[in-house]
DNA sequence: TCCTTTAGTGGACGATCGTTCGCTAAAAGA
DNA sequence: TCTTTTAGCGAACGATCGTCCACTAAAGGA
């Protein structure tokens, strides 16, 4: 019955998998311990007992879903320069990260922070150092982008605008069915930094 | 025991406006009856009885929402002239609403698209045909504005950035505890309107 | 005044929730 | 080889979920 100890981390991660799935549709809250285990085939304490309790679990979950943001949107401009060049690599990488995205309902930040930005506690937290460290890096690139000459304006400006669009554009794929929202987002959003160029 | 009848259309009013309240901070799939029926002094079947259902009472709920941001951000402008005077009218008002909003935890209409967007049902498209409604009237009184040659460019571009910049001040507000966010995403919409015209 | 209608109560229903605990059996160390 | 450790199971727990139904009592029409 017992598995070796790599292999128990293994269950831990294919659990947190599973639980990133249900929660991206039924929401963290919707994360219930029954059906998850029963797509596992594993006992409802096999699947709560690595984590503590449910509470545990879905922090687990929050942060393998900041880790497949960060995967999908941040990692691939790794090796792009600095500053305005990194901006338009993240860009293309946030819209197709919209489109396609690992989560099979759209944005799970965007989700989470709807869900949890009114209910105090542990979950919350989370999410809020997720969001501020995401808007924090984008405005570090954008400051890099300005002390280089390429772009004008007020940094917290343009994170907004970048933020909102993204936002925008994962309404309009996922609630209206709009298939060219990402690509439309990608324009709207280097169509913003393009103004701001010198 | 028994109450008159419009009596009984009050208490009606009351159930939809405590679920407002509930379901603004918990979610939609978190508006369970029985802390409702407590909060009302009620019975649980005297709260969902109007209503047939649980689903019947969440419907009652999205429309009692989408309500309220009408009167709060459209009925506000209603004697302005059509097109870019009554957009700058409906941005005042959107951002006044942001900031001091008639729900307890910010936009229901954000949060509850977010909710709701990955699960099909007459939820979904009661959400569906708000928001869609609400993007429609905007485009409307952008083309108005456009027809009169006071506005330049894509209408569906500056729907999807004033949209993405509500939604960012929502998030900036009510997870980050930005205040001044709601002054911030004013400037930011009149200034993208600013920088439209001809 | 009597009768029908109906708003709302109160309790019970089965289902499901998260949690707990004793147990099994295989891995890891002696 | 023998012992300790531990991953995970299975059953049970009390609480709460939404729904249902018999009942009460007041409103409104005849």
């Amino acid at each position: 019955m017992r598995k070796s100890a790599d292999e128990a981390q293994q269950t831990r991660e294919r659990i947190v998998a599973a639980g990133v799935m249900q929660s991206s549709v039924e929401g963290l809250f919707g994360l219930t311990l029954g059906p998850l285990a029963e797509s596992l085939g594993m006992s409802k304490a096999g699947v709560v007992g690595p984590f503590g309790n449910r509470e545990g679990l879905q922090l687990e979950v929050v942060r393998q879903a900041a880790d497949m943001f960060t995967a999908a949107v941040i990692e691939p401009s790794a090796t792009t320069a600095d500053g305005l060049p990194r901006l338009r690599a993240l860009i293309d990488a946030w819209c197709e990260y919209l489109e396609a995205s690992p989560f099979p309902n759209g944005c799970f930040v965007t989700a989470a922070s709807c869900e949890l930005d009114g209910r105090p506690g542990p979950l919350r937290d989370a999410m809020h150092d997720v969001v501020s460290r995401w808007r924090g890096f984008l405005r570090e690139h954008i400051t890099i982008a300005q002390a280089a000459g390429d772009l004008r304006g007020d940094p917290d400006d343009l994170v907004s605008i970048l933020n909102g669009a993204a936002m925008s554009a994962n309404q309009e794929i996922q609630l209206l069915g709009d298939h060219a929202a990402a690509k439309h987002a990608r324009r709207i959003m280097h169509a913003c930094i393009a103004q701001l160029q010198p």
